[in-house]
DNA sequence: GCTTAAATTGACAGCGTTGTCATATATGAG
DNA sequence: CTCATATATGACAACGCTGTCAATTTAAGC
């Protein structure tokens, strides 16, 4: 078995020499400890980046008897949702010497608390990112907090007050999106919702009936309906819809797979899209994209709502405080082929 | 800043004490040399069972100049793809003291093989996977070599005889689903195919012509179209294909998202699916379940895959010497609505 | 300028493993 | 039974970093 090639490694003790300071005071340059003064801290990371000196992770973890692992622990099937937030975690994970590791848990497990535990513990994790729907699992957290694990949230249904998050504001975008249809000459438009009980479902009602009010546009149970975020339910809302609001011109769903059904139904109904009627979603998921029509739709930042996350995760295991304990991301419009002019009748 | 709570770690040396060997012996009984003998390897094991002994990954790192890191390094954009992988690589490494990474890399990228070089030494990286389109770039998998960086495949398109690789009988399945298309009644089925330049794509396109010549039915090019794997080609072959075989009652797209083009453009065309048009796909993307109607596909195990890729790449690292340098996998036919009895006319 | 407190710095000892190498024990050949 | 060889074992020094704590320098107050 060959050996591994032996390339010196660039330690802590060659840019201290480097820098005419000792071990010690390099490491704290390196690390952003406040003591160490000005001139001291800038030799030394000038010699560490003409060594282009990368700290060695494994010593660190030994000697501070920490992980520098961050882990994002989910229950949820959505991949284009879960693969973006591992991109937005590796990137700031990347950039700080922090590995950044993805683990699904079982959410419906019986001792489901305790295995996390034993996960988080045996494992030494720094940091936990937690997504919904484990966001919102109040025992969850306070049991994790109680082991001095860091935690930040990201788009929790609820805020509590002692909890770090990143939220998108869901009623903002869609009032614009929204808007954009009625700027596109449309009156008479639909809104497909979903489940009640899921509260960015209900925020993006609240925006579709507050830009429509904004307008001087009819929003009543005429136009409001409600499906479960299938495609199949936008399908068959679709009917619904045609029944009820036979002038409509445009379809806002609150998410892309149901405005992806209605595409397919109205297709169906021998309609043209958008010319004959206009269809919005909600999401971006990767689909949107490549459906055909595209689709006109409202795309959440989830990279950078996870790589803000992640930033914030690694600030606090490195013990800063941190006043603003929540941060708020705005939504892209994203314009695409399935929303048009309303064409005179 | 609370301190983090120093639960007292079990360490080798408490285990040899209890095994009653030096610390060596136990590390290497841990860590299963041969030159150990069975008695104490026993006690060793015993001893470490019965106090929960899990090694310090760090120190081991440090002290072995090893990461236990493993990379996945990709240029793709599937996220469906990418989080199976990434899962199978996680269920390997989780049971192996490994941590899993994945990497996106820019394949275009000009000093390409020079950056993955550096990330790879500059993070200590003991194993990558690769997949495609990474896994068929013979430069950049001569380099690694080069240094020492032990590799495993996942579905390259040609197979070197030095590489190990797992892979998937693309034309196996391809047959076999066509098969599943003539024993529902089905004769004159098309062949929407993809990309020739895609090894899978022609692979595909062999089963198929295979499967319609052993059950003694046409495979020509009246029956056979190609597209580039988008939803809009699908959509644009289905009124080729139905002008060049109008009798025709199935028809099978090379990918899923071609499959769904062609869902959309028979239900424009009044057709009703299944009953009066089977539409089959390939790949099982998230999608296909969730379509409507749901999509009959060929699943290949790509979680499996990856598991399977990763384990052997532990024993690589390990400096075990494996002989079956290929493992291949079966894809698994997913029956769902978009496929039915063929109605006689 | 002197005293005291605060900020800055450095020496040194680990962290828990594995690699190296020397020593001890078992096995086999003659 | 002896010597040579293969196999097992253990003592000890790394690995590269951070924590601790004491020593030194700087700033502040009067």
């Amino acid at each position: 078995m060959s050996l591994r090639h032996k390339k010196k490694r660039v330690t802590v003790t060659d840019i201290a020499k480097e820098a005419g300071v000792s071990l010690k005071t390099a490491s704290r340059a390196l690390n952003n400890s406040p003591h160490v003064r000005k001139e001291k801290r800038e030799a030394v990371l000038r010699a560490a980046k003409k060594f282009n000196f990368r700290p060695n992770i494994s010593a660190r973890q030994l000697a501070s008897n920490r992980s520098y692992v961050i882990t994002h622990f989910y229950d949820n099937l959505n991949t284009d949702y879960l693969s973006k937030i591992y991109t937005g975690m590796q990137q700031a994970c990347h950039k700080h010497g922090y590995y950044a590791v993805a683990e699904a848990t079982d959410y419906s497990r019986k001792n489901f608390i305790a295995q996390t535990l034993d996960y988080a513990s045996s494992f030494n994790i720094d940091g936990l990112i937690l997504s919904p729907p484990l966001c919102d699992d109040a025992k969850l957290i306070e049991a994790l907090k109680k082991q001095d694990i860091k935690l930040v949230l990201i788009s929790p249904q609820e805020a509590s007050n002692d909890d770090y998050y990143v939220f998108v504001d869901e009623e903002k975008s869609a009032f614009e999106i929204t808007e954009h249809l009625i700027t596109l000459g449309h009156e008479d438009i639909a809104f497909l919702g979903g489940l009640k009980s899921h509260k960015a479902a209900s925020d993006r009602q609240k925006g579709f009936i507050s830009a429509m009010k904004h307008h001087g546009l009819n929003a009543s149970n005429k136009n409001i309906k409600s499906g479960d975020f299938t495609m199949q339910s936008g399908h068959d809302a679709y009917v619904d819809i045609m029944k009820k609001l036979p002038k409509a011109t445009a379809i806002f769903a609150a998410n892309d797979e149901m405005a992806m059904g209605v595409i397919m139904a109205a297709l169906n109904d021998g309609k043209k899209i958008p010319d004959e009627i206009a269809i919005a979603g909600y999401d971006n998921i990767r689909f949107s994209g490549l459906f055909w029509p595209s689709l006109t739709t409202v795309s959440p930042p989830v990279i950078e709502m996870a790589n803000y996350a992640t930033n914030l995760l690694i600030r606090l295991i490195s013990g800063e405080t941190i006043k603003n304990k929540r941060h708020e991301f705005v939504s892209e419009i994203i314009i695409r082929k399935s929303t048009n002019k309303r064409k005179s009748p």
